[in-house]
DNA sequence: ACTTGGATACTTGTATACTAGTATGCCTCT
DNA sequence: AGAGGCATACTAGTATACAAGTATCCAAGT
């Protein structure tokens, strides 16, 4: 028998140029680079000291995120948060999560509650240290616990693909906002529930936290008006 | 003033080598490229007459689309069904169709209500020609009408690119499979509660409809053991 | 003063050449 | 005969060269 072809796999030789990836997809997130901006693919090669074929299929694939506008013969750009966008990924993202947090709340065993305590305990931590880029990323561990915690810890890829363009609206409202105590708050109240195993209280939980960015959405439409897509008229 | 840069965008110059990924993609669902088989980029390239460069941009989609299994220096090959994505698929699909029919049952109109008789009975006439292909369009079809009338139109993209491996499932049942009849009722008692506005048993009528698949997957996994992963030892 | 025509610079799309890593088959050595 | 090492062929990754379309700017004509 030829030993199944070993199924140690550490084929991870060659991780291209996926750090570009992150780096464009985070430069975008954060308004370092800005809606409309034009981004060439000579000009990103060049800065990434590497040639243009990467590039480009990076670029692809961020315009598939959303992130970006490739207009064939003209150029790429950094692409505009569309309102109605944000408006669907946050319908998805509530409806998945809403229900995995229900399996959650019944799939619970003492070491994710651990897990969760301490999340918590980062988040306090980072609000009271004013980092809101870390808290930013805690946000983020923490809802992916919640569906890990579910048993569908691949939903959570989906969740991430889709939230994209909610992402930059919350990184937006972190910075120009005053609401992180509000969040820690219902970030608690969220764990509580699920602790206690209340599917109920805790999908209700759910549903009412994803929905305070629609507080902040109209606002931020207005103070950062250069960061959305021009409603047609 | 300057006309606001024309909102005509005919824009749709060169929609490029999309053709090659929807090709790939059919012959993939439909087994004419098996699991395993290996698919070179220079085979690949030459035999649609193009360069590798247009091909290595749609085996990276595939790729994320998890048609494709791409290994660094080895090759390209096609992907098997993993069985663990097919039921992640599943409840992502469900639990987005769930919600979007209730919405669905509430927001109906009357022109839509004609669209939906008139996909039954397209659907019909295929089951009666024994046109397999056809029904598997169709029945797309009116799961994307579901959600188009829901006012979430853009949700069904996202529903497309989960579902791609429940469609490989899917074609595969189609072929060996002896149960449209079963399908074309589900389906009218869908559009039947949804005319009635009945939003409580569509959303029950949903998740019993795209349940029926669990019926299948594991006699498809034996009887087509070839186009699925083999589980780990 | 305004429009219109065309030359030019710049963009992405595509093709080709080169690099580096992997698998395979053959040969040699034990 | 079997096991191990080595040369070869094939793969995807990357870089570069070429092609095709677009926007811009300037000049000429009305």
């Amino acid at each position: 028998m030829p030993l199944a072809t070993a199924e140690l796999r550490l084929h991870r030789r060659a991780p291209i140029g996926r750090e570009l990836h992150g780096m464009l997809r985070r430069q975008i997130l954060r308004g370092v680079l800005r809606p409309g901006e034009s981004i060439p693919e000579t000009t990103l090669a060049e800065r990434a000291g590497v040639s243009r074929t990467p590039v480009r299929e990076v670029l692809r694939r961020l315009a598939d995120e959303g992130f970006v506008t490739i207009i064939p013969q003209v150029g790429t750009y950094v692409a505009p948060i569309r309102l109605a966008a944000v408006y669907d990924s946050q319908f998805i993202r509530e409806t998945l999560e809403c229900r995995t947090i229900r399996l959650a709340a019944e799939n619970l065993t003492e070491p994710d509650a651990a897990v969760l305590r301490a999340n918590l305990a980062a988040q306090q931590a980072s609000l009271e240290a004013g980092e809101s880029d870390a808290f930013f990323d805690q946000d983020d561990a923490l809802h992916a616990c919640f569906v890990r915690i579910a048993g569908r810890p691949a939903i959570w890829q989906v969740i991430q693909g889709v939230k994209s363009q909610l992402d930059r609206v919350r990184y937006l409202s972190l910075q120009s906002g005053d609401w992180p105590p509000v969040l820690v708050e219902e970030h608690a109240t969220l764990v509580g529930h699920v602790l206690a195993g209340d599917a109920e209280r805790a999908e209700a939980a759910m549903r009412a936290h994803l929905r305070t960015v629609f507080a902040t959405i109209e606002r931020l439409s207005r103070t950062n008006a250069d960061f959305f897509e021009t409603p047609a008229p």
